[in-house]
DNA sequence: ATGAAAGCGCTAACAT
DNA sequence: ATGTTAGCGCTTTCAT
């Protein structure tokens, strides 16, 4: 193997300023409670002119802490995950905490492995985005030793320090509002999976709104199937097979939006001009893919943001807290050529 | 602080076992020269009852390797990196490696902190992928002490292991010969900054593409100003403006190609009817912005995957190699609507 | 205000 | 074939 070169040591510090590895170790760890300015000032001199590298594995070997998080997510290639991962670094290297991260693809064995890998490696704590709801086979995170924040997930393990959620139900009525004003009447919905929370929080904020609206809820104003593209081309035909009278579809997520604008138009209809559309900017950010698509969007950098900081005060707290629960409001990105 | 529960030791495995704590060193990292089937099985049996995980900081502290390898790259929320970041992270754990990802913004000085705190992390090598060219100032890359393997770039450091390239100028070739196939016939080329590798290689490409095509090279054919957009719409507003007699534009990168044709629809033209554009894809993934472009994609998980590859191979090397170039080439991804 | 010494959990050279 | 031992570089009582 190649030969690493080796660092200064304190001990090397120590011996050159004629003091002992103790005092060189308090001094550099500004735990100086009582060492006299001058020694302070010579170790910090020799340290420095020695460039001087602490060595994080002796240190973390009786600290029994390495300033290193764990990301689990199932692939950085999806749209969604880039912000997330951005926002968790951003935060994590502000307080001197590196980031591992890992892919899963979704997958609970390499979940698992992962979790192992990181144990082994002794990362202080996970961050954990999982990018569909999936309930149960926790075992691999049931039995994690470190404090563990969940991004966009809300049930319970025994070491979860925290969560951080999307306003699923405030991002549905800020949609259909959205589509009110712009002075649409009659707003059809596509929903996903209803064994889903984000589809029950997103069809609730669907009906609230439109109640608000004083339009009475009807079955038929609403379909559910899944989060694909597919679905949303298949519910807009039947909306439209079935004569209900729609002039704007609100979409569960993006993948529907795209499947149901893709029906509308293959049907000699234009978007926005004679049906509306907009959908949650869920799986692959159509924000990202599509700028002039209107979309209620995901804070995904703050999510990413925002665990990671409940997870270092998780981690640096002396005493083990209950599990906090942080609730992000979406944002509307509006269609440019609107 | 939250209290980590203490993992079962090979000491006190020994102790179980009734051996010696070499001994099950030996045996769990399977150096087990000369060890009795029936210890080896004892010492296995009771490692996996005891729920054995290695300490890895101890371990490193010891041989000073850590199977962790630092990937570098200006921010993973642009559209080229996750991929990359995906290759790397995919290669490194199929033997055992993790990465800590570190975003820099393309910022020295964000560069040189993390290759401090990544030499502090003791990570075996590093992974860097920058975005754009950058000549000079790697002072902090030049006083890094472990592999380095470069994406993309072409200079000389000290450390490097390797280099991993993408073949620009046959990229060019392959972009100018799908547009005379469609059966265009005066292909006109705007380029990015010739202070750049990258914009050199592709017009070289260019050039050569078309003099083999039996065409003059002739300086009013090409436009040379930089990666923007601006400059795409700029720079074919100047071709229409003069008169050049073309029916196809050739684009140093894919923001080039969106100033393009944004131009062109302005003036009336239709893409890809009336003027055919292609350009690589480069700085935001066109492909993934707008599927239906015809670009030069660059093989982007594989310049993480084969870099990663490289480095590992380089920290396990015994003797120190000289380094290797890898130079991979792109692929051309056809507009569906073609 | 500073030093001595124990030990974190492991590997590796050397004994036996 | 297995055990003994000396560290790796650091933090942390406990002395002085």
């Amino acid at each position: 193997m190649i030969k690493k070169v080796r660092n200064t040591t304190i001990k090397e510090i120590a011996r050159e300023a004629g003091v002992s590895i103790a005092t060189v170790s308090m001094i550099l760890n500004k735990k100086d409670v009582k060492i006299s300015e001058a020694t302070k000032n010579k170790v910090l001199t020799i340290a420095n002119e020695l460039n001087y590298i602490p060595n994080t594995m002796a240190r973390s070997l009786v600290t029994r802490r390495t300033k290193t998080i764990g990301l689990i997510m199932p692939d950085i290639t999806n749209p969604f995950f880039p912000e997330i991962a951005r926002g968790a670094e951003d935060r994590a290297s502000k307080e001197g905490y590196s980031i591992i991260y890992c892919n899963t693809d979704d997958s609970i064995a390499r979940e698992e492995k992962y979790i192992e890998t990181l144990t082994e490696k002794m990362v202080d704590g996970i961050v954990l985005a999982h990018s569909s709801d999936r309930e149960g086979d926790n075992a691999g995170l049931v039995s994690c030793r470190v404090p563990i924040v969940l991004i966009d997930r809300d049930y319970d393990i025994p070491n979860v320090a925290g969560k951080v959620l999307v306003n699923n139900k405030s991002g549905s009525v800020k949609a259909v509002e959205f589509l009110f004003e712009k002075g649409y009447k009659n707003i059809v919905y596509i929903a996903g999976p209803m064994n889903t929370r984000t589809a029950k929080e997103r069809l609730e904020g669907y009906k609230k709104a439109i109640i608000h609206k004083g339009i009475e809820f009807n079955e038929r104003l609403i379909k559910i199937g899944d989060y694909k593209s597919k679905w949303g081309e298949t519910a807009t035909r039947e909306f439209l097979d079935e004569g209900v009278l729609f002039d704007a579809i609100y979409c569960g997520n993006d993948l529907i939006a795209i499947g149901a604008i893709k029906t509308l138009k293959a049907a000699g209809l234009r978007v926005p001009q004679d049906v509306g559309v907009i959908g949650f900017d869920d799986i692959y950010m159509a924000s990202m893919v599509d700028p002039e698509l209107t979309t209620i969007k995901q804070p995904n950098y703050e999510m990413g943001y925002r665990a990671t900081e409940l997870l270092i005060s998780a981690i640096e707290q002396k005493e083990k807290q209950k599990p906090e629960k942080i609730l992000l409001e979406t944002k509307l990105i509006v269609r440019k050529s609107t």
